[in-house]
DNA sequence: TGTATCGGTTCATATAATGAACCTGTGTTT
DNA sequence: AAACACAGGTTCATTATATGAACCGATACA
């Protein structure tokens, strides 16, 4: 491990929770020396990715992290970020992988990419997703706001037989999602797609989309079901990295757990 | 200089214009060995803060700046980030100096420090700051988008005698402040109060605010005008900089224009 | 075919990072 | 008020780590 990491390790230690972090705390956290920690400290001082607080005396954030916060994200879109690891995803699975993202009440398809591994495969050709009737929607809903349920519920348009339509059965579909850490949808919006999906999370700590897997129903079976969740919790992380964000660890344990049941 | 700021000071090159720079650009950006300028790189994608671009093999800045973005604003608002150069600026002048942001088409004070150095002093009372009337918006006019000035220009409310009315006399001010860099109003929103004023920037690099010196006109004179305009320029830089924004070069040549001529 | 430039790697050398011990100030306990 | 604990900050000999000349392989071009 080179200084120039270990200097800026220190920057992993703040949050929104602890804003401000002091020498000493510092030490502790890290295990390291004083002196070697403070200089630490005064390099990053020195480029303004630090500054004290003269109140405390503690450490805080600096300004400089903000201008190259606005590079990444007007240099670097989002689809973009994306769409290595849905590449990875469809090849993987040997299925229809794809991205959704929420702006408002509304879920916006990303990226789609299909797998060449099959003749017959899913095509994600629509521009907004319904959140009832499709994986990423219930997925996105289970862990939006709830104002989003309530939109979602104004409108429970029926796409098949296997739609939900009432609130009952969504808000049911929702609770499993909570319970597993991922949504199914089984014919909901096209009978013979099978769809699995995964929430993603941007800088600011809530949902900010999904990535799914829209599988043939035919072939899909638990085997191809543990592998998708596999792969999913894998481009799940990758892509909510790529977005600034990180996934909370209330999911991974339910990943985790529905993981090792199977 | 410390191998990590070495290593952090290459985050600096990287801008909206130039998104993406390869090994040897580095290099030659920073006079540095290819292989020393290599190691840095490492670090730096180590922590997620730069990435390659797998299709260029350039680094592009990294999505771990995001968070650290977010804390910042969560945890460090303007008006702390402000303050000290506030206060800095009435004790250097001596007179009432303030700081007021631009939320859509309004612009709100900030914060406000009078100096005890005069009994005679002009008091910031206002939550709200008229664009057309004060020195700190007509300021916030000139670098503002053009649609801000129209809107201003819908109540063009007198004040005193001295309130400009007119949208040509608008339109002059505004002006006069885009050839010098600095705001002034002369009795325009009080008969005895002139103020001067300079833009503030933040990480979108469009104008977010102003930093203005409020003073008594029987005792503003052209000595008070040069002290005040350069003590200015220092705050500006400072906010600005807080604000993790910069002044932008012309406004910088400006100033020395300005005040070369003085 | 030669060569110019790119990203990346190696290894002896020299420089810069390290941490125990030492200040200094502040607030608390006795 | 003396004694103590803990904070941030500093010093200097020792040691580990950063450095850069030279080298490698790939690509592009004339």
């Amino acid at each position: 491990m080179t200084s120039a990491t270990k200097t800026l390790e220190l920057l992993s230690f703040f949050s929104e929770q602890h804003p401000e972090i002091g020498l000493s705390q510092f030490c502790k956290l890290t295990s390291r020396d004083k002196a070697t920690t403070y200089r630490h400290l005064q390099s990053l001082e020195i480029v303004g990715f630090i500054e004290k607080n003269p109140l405390t005396k503690k450490y805080r954030m600096g300004p400089a992290v903000l201008p190259l916060a606005q590079i990444r994200e007007r240099t670097v879109p989002r689809k973009s970020a994306a769409k290595a690891s849905v590449e990875q995803l469809a090849d993987a699975t040997g299925e229809t992988a794809h991205v959704s993202v929420l702006s408002g009440t509304t879920l916006y398809s990303l990226v789609a990419v299909e797998s060449p591994k099959h003749s017959t495969r899913a095509i994600v050709d629509l521009k907004t997703l319904p959140l009832h009737a499709t994986a990423s929607g219930i997925c996105t809903l289970a862990y939006g706001p709830d104002i989003l349920t309530q939109t979602a519920k104004q409108n429970l348009e029926r796409f098949t037989a296997k739609t939900q339509t009432t609130e009952q059965g969504l808000d049911a579909a929702i609770q499993r999602v909570k319970e597993t850490g991922f949504s199914h949808s089984k014919g909901s919006i096209e009978e013979d797609i099978y769809g699995l999906s995964a929430p993603l999370f941007d800088q600011s700590g809530t949902i900010a989309g999904a990535v799914s897997v829209a599988s043939v129903a035919t072939r899909f079976n638990a085997d191809a079901e543990r592998t998708i969740k596999h792969q999913l919790i894998l481009a799940s992380r990758q892509i909510s990295h790529n977005w600034g964000g990180s996934i909370p660890n209330p999911i991974e344990a339910c990943w985790s757990k529905t993981l090792a049941e199977t």
